[in-house]
DNA sequence: AAATAATATGACCGCCTAGTCATTTTATTG
DNA sequence: CAATAAAATGACTAGGCGGTCATATTATTT
C-alpha cells in the first residue's frame, strides 16, 4: 500500500519534471538549456532533480523516449483504423501534423536533437521507422490487390512522412490556422493520384 | 599593391576558419563545439581566431550566410535553365541533392541550428522561401499557358522542397548510394503527376 | 641590417553549468 | 507525540567555456 503510494508520486514528480524538460529543452535546445532552468520551471530545487534522474541526458532520454513512443503508436493505431488507403494516408499525415500541434515543444525537441545524442540507431528505427513502415505494408497490400499502382511503396511512404513534416515546420513558424484535415488531405491527394490505378 | 595581398591573406585565413568551425558545428553543433574545437582544427591558436572574427556567433552567421547563398544561387540558376515545367523540378529537387551531398557538414548545421540563432526572419526568408518561390512562379506560369493544372502553385513547391529534405537526410544517415539524378527524377514525377494536364 | 608594423600565440580571467552532499523539512510509524 | 525514515534543499565543487591581452614571431619598409 505505501509502496504503491511512493510510486506514485514518485512517477508524478517525473512526468512533472519531464514536462519542465519539454519546455525548456524546446526553447533552448539540450546543450544550451540548463538543469537549473528546468528545476525552476519544475519548481523544485536542482538537487530534488537528482533524486529523480540520474543526469540530464538521462532526463533527455527519458522525455524523448516518452514522446516519440505516443506518437508512434497514435500513428500506428490511426493508419489500422482507417479501411481504404487513401484514408490510410491521410490518416498517417494527420496524424503528425495533429501531435505537432498539441505537442509544439516534444517536436521541435525531436526535430532539432534528434541524431547526435543518446540513443542507438535501433531505437530510432523503431520510433521512426515503424509507423512509415506500416503505412508502406498498406501500401504493398493495396499494391496486391490491384488497389494501387506498383510504384515502390517504401518511397512513397517516406515521402508522406516527410510532407507532413515540412508541414509541421511551417504551420509551427507561421503559426498558419489553415484547416489541419484539408492540408492533410490535399498531401495525401498528392501521392494518391500517383498510386491510384 | 600590399593592401591587396593583405586582403587576399586574410580571406584566406577567413575561408580556413570557416571551414573548420563547419566540421566542428556539423559534428557537435553550435552549442557543443567550442572555439577551442575550431582553433585546433584550423591550426591555429584560439587568439588567432578572435583576430579574424568577433566572437564564436560571428562565424557561425558568416558561415550559414555564405553556405545558404550558394545554395540559393545554384538552385536559382538551375531552375532557370531548364526549360520544362517539368525539368525544373527535377533541377530543383537534383541541385538541393547533390548540392547535400558534396556539403555534408553545413547540411547538418543548416538543418539541426536553423531557427533560433543569430538571423532576422528576412534572411531566413531570402534564402529559404526564394528558392522555392521561384519554383512556384515557375508552376503558375505553366497553369497560365494550360501546362501544368491549376493545384496550388506554392504548395506544391513546398512540398518539392520537403521531398528533397527528406531524401537528404536518408541518404545522410544510410549512406545510400542510389542513384541521385534516378532518386530527384521519382521525387519529382510525384508531384508531376498531380500538375500534368 | 635595423626599425617598424602586422600577425600569431596561449596563459589567463570571469562566468556558467552539471552534479554532489551535509543539512533541513516533511511524512510515516509505533 | 516522539522517533524514525523519506524527500527536498541550495551552497558548493570541479571543470569547461568564450573572450582578452601582454608577449613573441614574422613580414615589410627604410
Amino acid at each position: 500500500m505505501a509502496r504503491t503510494k511512493q510510486k506514485i508520486v514518485q512517477e508524478f514528480r517525473r512526468s512533472e519534471i519531464l514536462a519542465a524538460a519539454r519546455t525548456v529543452f524546446a526553447r533552448k535546445s539540450f546543450e544550451g538549456g540548463s538543469v537549473d532552468d528546468i528545476a525552476a520551471a519544475a519548481g523544485l530545487a536542482k538537487g530534488t532533480i537528482y533524486i529523480y534522474f540520474k543526469s540530464k541526458k538521462d532526463i533527455y532520454k527519458a522525455l524523448v523516449a516518452h514522446d516519440m513512443e505516443a506518437l508512434k503508436a497514435s500513428t500506428m493505431r490511426h493508419i489500422e483504423e482507417a479501411p481504404t488507403l487513401r484514408e490510410k494516408l491521410v490518416a498517417f499525415i494527420e496524424t503528425r501534423l495533429e501531435n505537432a500541434e498539441h505537442n509544439r515543444e516534444i517536436f521541435r525537441v525531436m526535430d532539432t536533437q534528434s541524431g547526435s545524442l543518446a540513443f542507438t540507431r535501433s531505437q530510432y528505427r523503431d520510433w521512426l521507422q515503424e509507423p512509415v513502415h506500416a503505412l508502406a505494408a498498406a501500401i504493398e497490400k493495396a499494391q496486391r490487390n490491384g488497389k494501387a499502382r506498383p510504384l515502390p511503396a517504401e518511397k512513397i511512404a517516406w515521402a508522406a512522412a516527410d510532407l507532413a513534416r515540412g508541414a509541421i515546420v511551417r504551420r509551427l513558424v507561421d503559426q498558419s490556422a489553415e484547416n489541419l484535415r484539408e492540408e492533410a488531405e490535399f498531401l495525401a491527394s498528392l501521392l494518391w493520384t500517383s498510386l491510384r490505378p
